[in-house]
DNA sequence: CCCTTATTGTATCATTCAGTAAAAAAGGAG
DNA sequence: CTCCTTTTTTACTGAATGATACAATAAGGG
């Protein structure tokens, strides 16, 4: 067993209320109140768990990626490309419209725009977003040598193409779009795909 | 003429430098310092001229749809609904791509997701691009009555498409992408266009 | 030339920000 | 029990935030 005094909180529990405030608020939106607030701990509590507000973001984009948003990471599994496509964009607009999460991506409107302090943090999304958008075109390559693609397909377009419609989905659902409105937004955006 | 002492800095240089700060930096990211050191006047000035924080930003809203990105109301004006998308993406992906401005679009990542102090701005950003997105929605129906578009088609669908896309070209501007991407993108995109 | 009017510069306001030092508290080990 | 380690609590730090008070300044109107 571990010496001195337990901890009193969830870690994880912790860490997703914390992901939930950045998620609604962005990063700069976000301040150390809110988040021990919502977190149900105090500062110093914070600081030793989770290092600092950089840090804590950080390892809340591990917990989205593998948890709320794992959607992506299992749509790439899917037996074709149109398939990946279609699962891809239909867990995004289950995740983003969600009434138990906040409205929008994470990963896009948490840190799209900020000022010079937090530019490590955009740059960080930028590079995750970049590394998501990487995944989907080496799928793509792989469905072209599969020939589930036509052989002429463009992999890296064809992946730019999908991550644009999908955080376009996300700038809607930040806004007032309802489901159905997206899922007829995916459904007309699928036609483009070869 | 009016009296007193004659204002020494131009109102609309200053809001445009104003402008560009928001644009980089999103409203929560951007300071006052930041602004008053952009557009080269001191606080009190500001204050004078513009109201306050939130009214300079709402004043740079209205700058930056009558100017910068006017190419969206002059895109309603095309011939066709198909001319009238091509316009819009096209001139989309000039602006959230050119060296001169900041990267992205200034209506996506000013004001995406943020705290409570700045939840106002937020809707009222919301409430702009819905505007927009209606104003395209009427200019398909036109395309409806006038033939142009099958009278099958529902304009709000495809008013919400041609949206989504454009703020996916928003966000992957203000990542790394590139303006032959982005125009990769479009041509794509477009045939989902009836 | 004085008076009115508006802008500018300086200096400051109270508040909030992220981050910490130090003591109290809660367990396990001896 | 007493020591030892870790967490929690309270209080606090210096810096940055948005916003102003006030006096100096620069023009036009009479």
């Amino acid at each position: 067993m571990s010496v001195g005094r337990p901890r009193e909180f969830d870690i994880n529990k912790a860490l997703d209320q914390a992901l939930d405030v950045f998620w609604r608020k962005g990063y700069e939106g976000t301040s150390l109140p809110d988040l021990t607030d919502a977190m149900g701990i105090n500062r110093p509590s914070l600081y030793s768990a989770f290092g600092n507000k950089d840090a804590l973001f950080r390892k809340a984009i591990d917990r989205y990626l593998e948890g709320r948003a794992c959607h992506f990471h299992e749509s790439l599994e899917e037996p074709t490309a149109r398939a990946v496509v279609e699962k891809l964009w239909s867990g995004s607009i289950e995740l983003v419209t969600n009434p138990r999460n906040p409205r929008g991506c994470f990963m896009v409107q948490s840190a799209l725009a900020c000022g010079d302090a937090a530019d490590a943090i955009r740059k960080e999304m930028v590079k995750r977003r970049t590394k998501c958008e990487a995944l989907l075109c080496e799928r793509f390559e792989r469905a072209i040598t599969d020939g589930d693609l036509p052989s002429g397909s463009n992999a890296g377009y064809l992946a730019k193409y999908v991550s644009t419609v999908s955080y376009g989905i996300a700038v809607q659902a930040a806004g007032n779009a309802t489901r159905d409105q997206l899922n007829q937004v995916a459904k007309l955006a699928l036609l483009a795909f070869p």
